[in-house]
DNA sequence: TTGAAAGCGGTACCAT
DNA sequence: ATGGTACCGCTTTCAA
């Protein structure tokens, strides 16, 4: 299939820096630097040239662009290395989504941190004195973070909060499930799976956490609506700590032998049923919890726990990574919250999320540093 | 390490097939051959170049690769254009991912098809003609491509198969909802929204599918575990008529007072509502239906529908590509089924799935033709 | 402030 | 069977 010469291409081929330069009658090196915020250029030119390239929907070629300057486009991360699997799999799924542009020169900057101490602070230090285009973080202690994610920002370094957010700052978005909506459904299930006048407790971590507020919050709001008369006669903290929920648990099921369903609104789910086991009470209540651990595994299987509400967090990471490419290639600005649906685990479909969660050990080599 | 005076090697610098050329005092052009399996080169020569390839880690620069061959990389997308949601979410999917890759010379071929008649074949071979290097197709009457998907394979042009599939022949891949997942989630929260021995009724297309037969097995198989002394009274066939499933459905629910709960296993919720409306049975029956278009937005709400398993389009259409697309250029070769969790929808989660359904008109421009 | 031109590592094609 | 070279779209440097 031969193409006449000299026949004009009818296809739209994409526009590019020339066809810029050819439109405004200026020559390819103006166009750069009014693009990339190059000094020496008139303001007037400047303008000109952003505002063809909007209309002629300029797109930068990204195989030329590193073709051409070697250097590669860089995108830090920073995330806890605690809460073994939540965090392993967003760290998965942002590998994941960016080795698709590794052979174009895309490198991720991998600075993990525990999750106690100023560790936080120093990685994301650390990533910042690096030549980086973009960071992914996912603030444990954002109040220590703010200032630096500013200066970040001031910079031109976009930042991506991803499970976590950073409120105050200019953070480009974050990317998290709903806490509301994550006890909504909860709730809705408890509601549903419950007969009517049934009594319920919850087992959070820390009210005050707005994170976990919101979701004892949402169960308590949707709740009712499914479960007539239904009623959440006790909401116990347990500081994620397992002892804790161990026995205030065993305390409340003890006082209260009436109560039908649990909702662990935290990833402490492991006490919770213990306590039931201990009192005889399996089978008798229907628990719904929060996140995927293998550990949950047979409790599903053998109907321990009903149904487990999952933030995906791989899918968290492939957004991230995503949002922040797009950012710095195509200038897609995100919308300021990025809230994905949370999952639900039964038994019917716990297969899917199992292979989901294989470790690949290999998923860093040639990466980071 | 040096060679000749005067030229010194760079530290470090990855090798190119210049060096390679330099190395064997040849020109670029054979090491191009030798490297490509092109005609007209000795075999001697080429087995030195590849020799010295190995030895000198000679890799490939994607990015010039990409640059410099004129010709794109191009995907043909061959889908129905009927069932107006389901498709054109498959196609957004698509689109979208393949968006991220636009600057790297990834296009589209969009070819969609009437679902009735000949269209589909056409549409495909229409696609075979072009210079592409791999197609999406949603077989409609995969007896009629079996022989067009093997000689596109042996052409060397992979074959992804999306939402169905084309079995005995050697596609790359199929991405789907497995059904008999699909109708197992039904039957566990039916059997979980339900008290003992309730029991429910079936409306599906034709058993005789295979795609109607799994939901309606994993559903049966399910609900019981789920219900103790749970019944399956009756299962319709409705032939994906809307005046037959009303008609059955008002007869037996006539008949069968006693019926707490309906699943319906393909789109056509509608009439089943519509009956119960009309005798007076909502809010006494329990509804779960499969799929999710406007027109259930109202009874997702309203509660007549508790809930509906969605087979997420857009995220088959992603997968779609990206599977596509990591085996043309990293030559990832996935595994012969992609089975996706179907998503439960339900009143409190329905706010994602209304955003995610958003038409964009645009989403096609610039693309395919 | 702007223009012109030399690469970056391959591919494709013409010449030898 | 081989060598030579004009691009691909962009960055970078040097000149005007």
């Amino acid at each position: 299939m031969e193409k006449k010469p000299g026949a004009p291409r009818k296809s739209s081929r994409p526009v590019g820096m020339k066809d810029l330069a050819e439109a405004l009658g200026v020559s390819i090196g103006t166009i750069d630097r009014a693009l990339h915020n190059k000094p020496g250029i008139n303001p007037e030119t400047r303008k000109k040239v952003l505002r063809i390239a909007q209309i002629l929907g300029y797109r930068p070629n990204m195989a030329a662009r590193y073709l051409s300057s070697r250097r590669s486009l860089t995108i830090g991360v920073s995330i806890p290395l605690e809460i073994a699997y939540f965090y392993d799999d967003i760290r998965d799924g942002i590998f994941e989504a960016a080795s698709a542009f590794e052979p174009l020169g895309v490198r991720l900057l991998y600075r993990p941190f525990m999750v106690l101490g100023q560790e936080e602070v120093e990685a994301f230090e650390d990533i910042l004195r690096e030549d980086i285009q973009g960071v992914v973080i996912s603030p444990g202690y954002p109040a220590l973070l703010k200032s630096r994610i500013e200066k970040a920002v001031r910079r031109g370094v976009p930042v991506v909060c991803v499970a976590t957010d950073a409120p105050g700052t200019r953070r480009l978005t974050s990317i998290s499930v709903d806490p509301y909506a994550n006890g909504s459904i909860a709730g809705e299930l408890m509601g549903q799976f419950l007969p009517a006048r049934s009594k319920v407790m919850i087992v959070t971590g820390m009210q005050a956490t707005v994170d976990h507020g919101q979701k004892v919050q949402g169960f308590r709001q949707n709740f009712p609506r499914f479960c007539s008369q239904g009623e959440v006669v006790s909401v116990i903290e347990a500081h994620d700590e397992e002892s804790e929920a161990y026995e205030k648990c065993r305390h409340i099921l003890r006082r209260n032998p009436s109560i039908a369903g649990i909702y662990v609104s935290t990833a402490n789910s492991l006490p919770v049923i213990r306590a039931m086991e201990d009192l005889g009470l399996v089978g008798k209540i229907k628990v719904i919890s929060t996140d995927f651990f293998p550990a949950m595994v047979p409790l599903i299987e053998s109907g321990k726990i009903a149904a487990t509400i999952y933030q995906r967090p791989r899918e968290q990471g492939r957004i991230a990574f995503q949002t922040i490419y797009r950012f710095l290639i195509e200038g897609i600005r995100p919308p300021a919250h990025i809230q994905l649906d949370p999952a639900i685990i039964m038994r019917s479909n716990l297969e899917f999320f199992l292979v989901k969660s294989g470790r690949r050990e290999d998923s860093q080599s040639g990466w980071g540093k």
